[in-house]
DNA sequence: TCTGTCTATATCGAATCGATATATCTTTCG
DNA sequence: CGAAAGATATATCGATTCGATATAGACAGA
């Protein structure tokens, strides 16, 4: 999943690990630690997906192969299997614009009907617990509550970019 | 953090690995897999914080120990390092009915103090990547600002709570 | 010049993930 | 009745990721 968020921050141009650790840290779901970073920087440069070019002083600036941009585009059409993590998504959305519209709508889509149906489990769940029998504790209820909104508020995000896509579409 | 999130639970009764699984999951903010679970499970036996008792069939049902409910205890109420991940947080919310409210109420509003500072981050970062001369692609800034967005909703969960604690203190 | 802070790469051990193997127990239904 | 299916339950493997730490040059200000 690094060396994907990886290879899509080189598709614009060559950068150095430190580089990339904050540009990830910026999209604000991820901080990347160097102990990740670097072995993934390492990982792609032995599949020859990216080379090295040494740049100024310590640094070493990498940049993708053509291997490199193949093996890319063929994670991010991917379609992505039942139980894709939070974070797995929000990195192939951080490249979604390297997808043609149509394609784009259709990921935006399926991930609001998982979030959809994870939804309905968390409302029975919460029902259930919050039955005087079960006599949850209530701070387990507050986040159970709360993951519940969470979940809602990606939802209508969710519905939003896919709105957006569909006025740029028809305009 | 796993390990305390199972003495956490091991707290109120004993249970076996998949039980402990399932619990976790509920919560909503964290899906352990079988691979953290046992593992865990075996370095709190070896640490002598928890006993097994076979229970029925195939299930091993695990009790706290004494030793385990004395580093529960310190777990809980070590004040947080300042990069305390999401989910840490999070698990330690799970149990903060074991504080007393005092305490209760500190760890809420350092929380509460810690976010806003990311936010304030955030939105600089935000500011930034808006301006014309940078172009960030969309779906990049559209997740910048969801990332900023639940936070900001974090931060009026997080008063929430800690004004539900005042109300009760001074009813 | 001293001291801190930011940049930058690297590595280690431990925690966690995701997948898979295996077996039992319960429910469903032909 | 018995077969199939699905939930329960434990376990382990390799790979990924984390968190901490080491090292060192560059630059700023006091």
């Amino acid at each position: 999943m690094l060396d994907f968020a990886v290879l899509g921050l080189l598709m614009e141009r060559p950068r150095h690990g430190y580089e990339l650790k904050r540009a990830l840290g910026e999209l604000g779901f991820w901080r990347v630690s160097f102990g990740s970073m670097y072995p993934s920087l390492r990982r792609l440069e032995k599949r020859g997906a990216i080379e090295a070019t040494t740049g100024t002083g310590r640094r070493k600036s990498y940049a993708i192969t053509e291997a490199g941009r193949a093996t890319f585009a063929a994670l991010l059409a991917a379609d992505p299997d039942a139980n894709e993590t939070d974070r797995a998504f929000q990195v192939r959305l951080a490249f979604l614009g390297h997808l043609p519209q149509e394609q784009r709508v259709k990921i935006l889509e399926e991930r609001r009907n998982r979030l959809s149906s994870q939804l309905k489990t968390a409302r029975e769940t919460l029902v259930d617990a919050r039955t005087a029998s079960k006599n949850t504790d209530r701070y387990r209820l507050a986040l159970m509550e709360h993951a519940m909104r969470s979940t809602e508020a990606d939802i209508s995000w969710l519905d939003g970019l896919v709105a957006s896509e569909r006025r740029t579409a028809t305009a």
